[in-house]
DNA sequence: TCTACATGGTTTCAAATTGAAACCTGGTTT
DNA sequence: AAACCAGGTTTCAATTTGAAACCATGTAGA
């Protein structure tokens, strides 16, 4: 069987779907360095709501990425952990972040470029 | 300067946001194998509208990932190319399409694990 | 001439997704 | 008792999405 993303109705669309999203790939990438709190999550990504760090991380759980194990503690502990299929991806999900950062200077000068003379303008063919 | 993704302020969010995108990684991944037209695209690309891809493109030239150029022939010819700057991302896209397609019978067996055990369940502690 | 079709889009509008903020459930310290 | 911790869920308004219709231009067919 063979799968290709861009057949729209392969299951490995639904997959990529999941992985495209920035959150997803934040979340992989604090993860790689060693299990975490959901709080601590929390504080390390910053801006992500708890409503979508929650949902986040429960389709990583089901998808077989990480793992969550809650501690009978005081304040109940839960802690999400990256499992070994999560490890195969996270190295490519975090290149896309690093590319972010390596590239930022790039993107942003051609985006001021294309600002200052096509912005408004009407696409002129080959003029 | 350092940029860093996981700071909310940081302007490589904006640019991790836009490339966590489905469709930007699929646009990229047809692109890298040489010029392609509007029309063209939207056949590869299963599933994709034509309002969607119109913006996805945009955004990408935009961000000087990709050029378009429109020749003056019949009905109008638009092609799309992408950059120098785009192909240095394009390795790392299309790193994400094929794991997808590489591990996604081991994500349908954890979805279909998780469903079957704690798919309803509220979540129970180190029981 | 009238109809139909091709390219490359834009517009419209209902439906799904998102995010901020409030709330909840224990249990603990002050 | 009032307030705070962890780890969530709920609520609701606003943004984003997608399907479908429309538009401009030009060609070919009946």
């Amino acid at each position: 069987m063979i799968y290709d993303v861009y057949s729209e109705a392969c299951p490995t669309r639904l997959v990529l779907d999941r992985l495209a999203d920035k959150w997803v790939l934040l979340v992989l990438g604090r993860l790689t360095e060693g299990p975490m709190r959901f709080n601590h999550l929390r504080r390390e990504i910053e801006g992500v709501s708890q409503k979508v760090l929650s949902q986040t991380l429960k389709r990583l759980e089901r998808d077989g990425l990480v793992t969550r194990q809650a501690f009978p503690t005081v304040p109940v502990t839960v802690e999400y952990a990256i499992t070994p299929l999560g490890r195969t991806l996270s190295e490519t999900a975090q290149a896309l972040a690093r590319w972010a950062e390596t590239n930022i200077e790039a993107v942003m000068a051609a985006q001021a470029a294309y600002d200052a003379q096509a912005g408004g303008q009407t696409s002129r063919a080959t003029t």
